[in-house]
DNA sequence: TTATATTAGTTGCATATGCAACTAATATTA
DNA sequence: TAATATTAGTTGCATATGCAACTAATATAA
């Protein structure tokens, strides 16, 4: 097999990489600006929000958010800690427990989606018309 | 100003964030399954060997590679402990610091890539023909 | 020149992550 | 059913990263 990539090739992975890296320590910088947790803290709230009980197993989260279990129990409990998310038994599954949201955690979240939302918006989005986002969507669908 | 994005703008942003994780993920897996350092290491390597003398102020390492400064002490110290670089004095400015990669840090790149190229190739580059890699290219390089 | 500010790099301490071993519960097999 | 294997979650220990204070050198201003 060839180990050598054309030079398309590389722009095109090379750009992904820094584009996305920039991108989200840009996101981390303004967070940490207004005083807000990282942006992990989002993604697990987002995701619980996501659901129609406001509750997920943490297996369930570990897959949607892409973290290891041991990662999940601590990232809920730092959460929980502060109170944005409860913990609830999981009467289906002995093993199991969930992480609900609360009150607290929606509003956390919705603060920090304002933050993200503006860099994301202006970094990112605001580059491309209505076209290219369509295959922007479709590429990263595959 | 408006606080949502839409259908598209979200699947567009959230397939980028989604996808690099993954392949980056998955990098980092097949590395460490070969028994190789991390990416980050990688990322040094390569960028000391872009350069005619093969060595880098620390500073520009921190440039090119989005690492902080006293992530790249660090850095450095690590690969320096396993020969792959060795430090130079700077000449022009008695605060500055040079990292020379060394014969063999620039091998140990070479067997990365290899293990690299594979998971880029095989989960990303293959997704897509010419057209699609010269438009990501172009995006990315806004 | 001297005094002051900025810059490059380092380091101690706090926090976050990876790994592997562990517990408790469920699933599988005989 | 009992014995065994698998799965969900936790935790101790090692390593990696963030922050802020520090040193030493260069740049700027008086």
């Amino acid at each position: 097999m060839n180990k050598k990539l054309t030079e398309i090739e590389t722009r095109a992975w090379v750009g992904l990489v820094r584009t996305q890296q920039i991108l989200l320590d840009k996101v981390e910088a303004e967070l940490k600006n207004h005083r807000f947790p990282p942006l992990s803290w989002y993604d697990v709230l987002i995701a619980l929000e996501n659901t129609s009980e406001g509750r997920l197993r943490f297996i369930e989260i570990g897959e949607r958010v892409l973290l290891k279990k041991y990662n999940v129990t601590r990232l809920i409990h730092r959460l929980e800690r502060e109170g944005h998310v409860r913990r609830e038994i999981c009467t289906e599954d002995g093993r199991g427990i969930y992480a609900v949201i609360t009150k607290k955690g929606r509003k956390l979240r919705r603060a920090m989606w304002n933050v993200y939302y503006g860099v994301v918006q202006s970094h990112f989005l605001s580059n491309f018309n209505k076209e290219e986002l369509e295959k922007l969507a479709d590429y990263f669908g595959r």
